[in-house]
DNA sequence: CATAGGATAATTGTATCCAAAATTTTCCCG
DNA sequence: CGGGAAAATTTTGGATACAATTATCCTATG
């Protein structure tokens, strides 16, 4: 994957990345206290942007954050998880319908592209990050900010589980095929093939993220 | 209306809360540029919350702020705004239909008095926060919590121009008409028709936003 | 022995101060 | 007189220092 991450602007969106990836890697569990001073001396700054990445993160819905009381990695329930996924149903639904008419051959290509690159991709992080990639070139051309914010928003409190149930040996590789069949059916200008394998694709995964999640939640 | 603002915990929210006012009532036009050093000495604060607050409205869509270029009152294009309205119709009219099943005799008490309370609100700071209360109050039944934070996020940048449409003999008649019908679906289990309803009460709203924003857009 | 109360420590929120970047002004040269 | 480079000013981002709040532990008491 040749996708160089740009130097983040300000160190609070660098660190802010940082700490994205490691709650997605699970370095931190649900439930577990981070400390604004441990996290500064970790990684060599003051306590000033440390608070503005918890801030961001909060706003993701990664961190449940109380006065004067820490931040904690949140540990959505089951039912909030199902929600999550019947607005994505909504919203990647509408963004695919509006993008399929707009698609061309340049973009189909990129498209095709990015899922090469998504298969080869060798740690569960690059999986995750190539999968995103993936629909944003997919629901890009409907030329739609606000609903392709929306969906990276949808994406983020969830993608964690989603990055436990990628061991080896896993849904890989039907993962793999659905989204070869969503080009197909974009190519074909198809919408209403290409929704339901897209509802097909997000009904699949809600069932492996709420296992995850069901897993993880005994502990 | 009876509801004590509880003061804020901390300063930082306290600020977000009325700038997010401030910027509602139209004291700074979009395209404004927010300096840290006024705002922290009209508040006789330090710059660390006003900071924070800053942030926060970012993350809200009311600011767009660019790395040590300072922060500006976002200035949401047309088909933006579009773009909003279109989420909100899936949004609202999927939380309306689950409310629906699971609205009491109760609930309907308190829609109906928030709907009284709405139509004694004199200044047009009271009519928009008695408008979310009331929608909050009909959504909530459907117990669907990240559903009901999108709506408050979808909200946000539109509301500003709502609050401009709001000058004395406008549409505020047909507004408060719309939501009694809606309390009467409501109230005989019609989901279909209170579906409808909504829609056109967010279809009306739509072309209402889109006109000030068109006016505003011109100077 | 369990528990309420209070001192103490740990942690977060805010203010003050310094560094980096951008904007404005000034000054020189064409 | 105009254009552009460079210095000065302004403004933001980050570090250090202090205050406010919460959590912990110890003691005294029923």
């Amino acid at each position: 994957m040749l996708v160089t991450r740009l130097a983040a602007a300000t160190t609070a969106s660098a660190l802010a990345q940082r700490l994205r990836e490691a709650i997605d890697a699970g370095q931190w569990r649900p439930g577990e206290l981070l400390r604004q001073e441990q996290i500064a001396a970790e990684y060599g700054v003051s306590r000033i942007p440390v608070r503005e990445a918890l801030a961001q993160l909060q706003n993701e819905g990664l961190l449940d954050v109380a006065h004067y009381r820490g931040a904690r990695v949140s540990r959505p329930r089951a039912e909030e998880i199902d929600e999550l996924f019947d607005l994505r149903l909504m919203v990647e639904g509408d963004l695919l319908v509006r993008a399929l008419r707009q698609h061309d051959p340049r973009s189909l290509r990129e498209l095709k592209r990015l899922q090469d690159a998504l298969e080869d991709a060798e740690d569960r992080l690059g999986w995750i990050s190539g999968d995103i990639a993936f629909h944003e070139a997919l629901y890009g051309p409907a030329g739609r900010p606000r609903s392709l914010a929306l969906f990276r928003q949808l994406r983020a409190p969830i993608d964690r589980f989603s990055v436990q149930a990628l061991g080896p040996g896993t849904r890989k590789q039907g993962w793999a095929d659905e989204h070869r069949q969503l080009i197909a059916a974009v190519a074909a200008g198809d919408a209403i093939t290409a929704r339901t394998i897209l509802e097909d694709h997000l009904q699949a995964t809600r069932a492996v993220v709420l296992a995850a999640c069901a897993e993880q939640g005994e502990s």
